[in-house]
Parts: C-alpha cells; structure tokens; sequence
DNA sequence: TCAATTTATTTCGCACGCGAACTATCTAGG
DNA sequence: CCTAGATAGTTCGCGTGCGAAATAAATTGA
C-alpha cells in the first residue's frame, strides 16, 4: 500500500527531472490540459477536473499567472467568480506537455497487456469512489 | 496518467482525515513500519526504505523528534551518522498503525480478484524501475 | 601526514495541497 | 428592503519532499 505513494512519487520525481526547460510542473500541465479543453473555466471547475480543493488551485493559478501561463480575468457576471485563460505561452506550454504526455503514457503502460493495462485503470479510478473526499465509515 | 496522482492524493486525503487522533500521517507511520523492523537503522537506510532523499528524511525525522515518536542518537563507531531509534510512544503509534493498515489495504483491494491486485501490485512496482532515480533515457 | 575525495546529514528555497478560518458576493425569505 | 444562508476565492499554518549548496566526519592517495 505505500507502493502506490512511492509510485506516484516516482514519477513525479521523474517528471520533473525531465522537464527542466519552462519550468512547468505536473501539476501546472493538469491546469493547462483543462483549460485546453475548456478555456475560460471558473477555478472551481478546474479544481474539480483536477479533483483539487479550493486552497489547492487558489495556489497553483498563483504561480501560473505569475509565470504567465495563464490569466484570471474577472467573471461579469458574478462578481466573486474568477475564469481562467490561457496566455499564448500557456498555450505553448501545452502544446509541448501535450507531446511529452505520449512519451509517458508509453512508457507507463510499456510491457502490459491492455486487459492488465485496464484492471490497473479500472483500479485507479474505483479508488475514487472508495476514497471519497467527504464522508466515510 | 493524471489518475495515479488524484488516486494517491484521495488515499492520502482518506488516510489523514481519519486519524487525527495522535497524528500520526502516511509518511511517519511509513517510517514508525521501518524501524519497527529494523530499529536503530541510519538515517540513510530509511530514507532508502521509504524512497526518500536525504532532505526527505531530515525533515521527517525532525517532526517526529519533535512529536516524540522517534530519538536521534548519535552512531558509536560513525561521527557523520544517527541512528534512529523508537519511543514509547513510537512504538505504541505503530502498533495502532499497523492496526489500521490491515482496514486500508482490505479496502484498497476490495471488489477484486486476487490475480488483479497482483497484476496493480506488478505494475506499481515497475514503475518503479521504470522510472528510476538518478538516469534517463 | 596532509590534501582530495567520498559519504551522512542539514539547511535553504521552492512547489504542492490540505483543513480551518475569513472575505466578498449572490440568492432567498420574511 | 434587509437579514440569513449559500457560494467563490483567499489566506494561514502545516506536512511533505525535491534539488542545490553547505557542513562535518571518514576514507583514500601521494
């Protein structure tokens, strides 16, 4: 059970040892990615794609607006709401994630079949709802 | 890819909201299971165990040291060296902790056969190599 | 013996994310 | 209209762990 903690531990290590260049982190390219898809989103929306609470964004739009990644324009219609969008060199930081997240993913499920690939995806995901944020018991 | 962060990150969210009793987190009793096999190990070696670098351990044992659940002694034959050793107390939080371990693993490998789990366990512990420490590519 | 190197650990600055407490805005109810 | 509650973010203090640089002791070599 700490082997999924080392795991993860791991590739984060590895990922950010390889990726020195913009100094964009795994967590920022998560950030990136939802805006790619959803460019304008409120940081609660992207706090949930990125199953983040609100500190957790609050502090990862701070870095990434002040590398210029991203921009926090004000929503006019709700005056306490943020909405998140790219800056062109966010958008460059994307599109160069994006290429890297291949490599990853290749090298994630190198030597597993895809029925083995999909129980250890089928197990990730159900550990979700097994761990839930809220309740428990 | 991003669902091995989110599903550590929820089993650590798990973990910590139900234990604030003595608070003891994931990391400590992860270093609490080591000494509880091998007492009075260098800092070094649990660092190794744990997959932790030098500043990892440093910091965790100081929160420990100060917590009272471990001691800092100084190595007889090795002036640059601690050896870590158990409290009390630290030994009375491991015992709880193993308790609690046997709850967790129950639940992270429920609602799958025996041969799934071990190809997850087979597959995490790949990773592992997969993306090693030090080299690349 | 006395530098040069290696090894064990610490310190610093950083990124990350949590829970708790707070602020500001929006929405209902009376 | 005005107060009570819900909702969106921020801030604070904490734990966690990394890389880089520093410190100190041990080991190796000339």
């Amino acid at each position: 059970m700490f082997l999924l903690n080392v795991a993860q531990r791991r590739l984060q290590r590895w990922m950010a040892a390889r990726s020195p260049h913009g100094g964009v982190t795994a967590a920022q390219s998560g950030l990136l990615f939802v805006l790619g898809q959803r460019d304008g989103a409120l940081m609660g929306e992207a706090g949930a794609a990125l199953d983040l609470g609100p500190p957790g964004i609050s502090g990862l739009v701070d870095r990434m607006t002040a590398a210029n990644l991203i921009e926090r324009r004000a929503d006019p219609d709700d005056g306490r709401a943020w909405r998140l969008w790219l800056t062109p060199a966010g958008r460059a930081a994307m599109a160069q994630s994006k290429a890297g997240l291949a490599d990853v993913n290749a090298r994630l499920t190198e030597g597993f079949t895809d029925a083995e690939i999909d129980v250890v995806a089928r197990w990730l995901t159900t550990m979700q709802s097994r761990f839930p944020k809220g309740e428990d018991e």
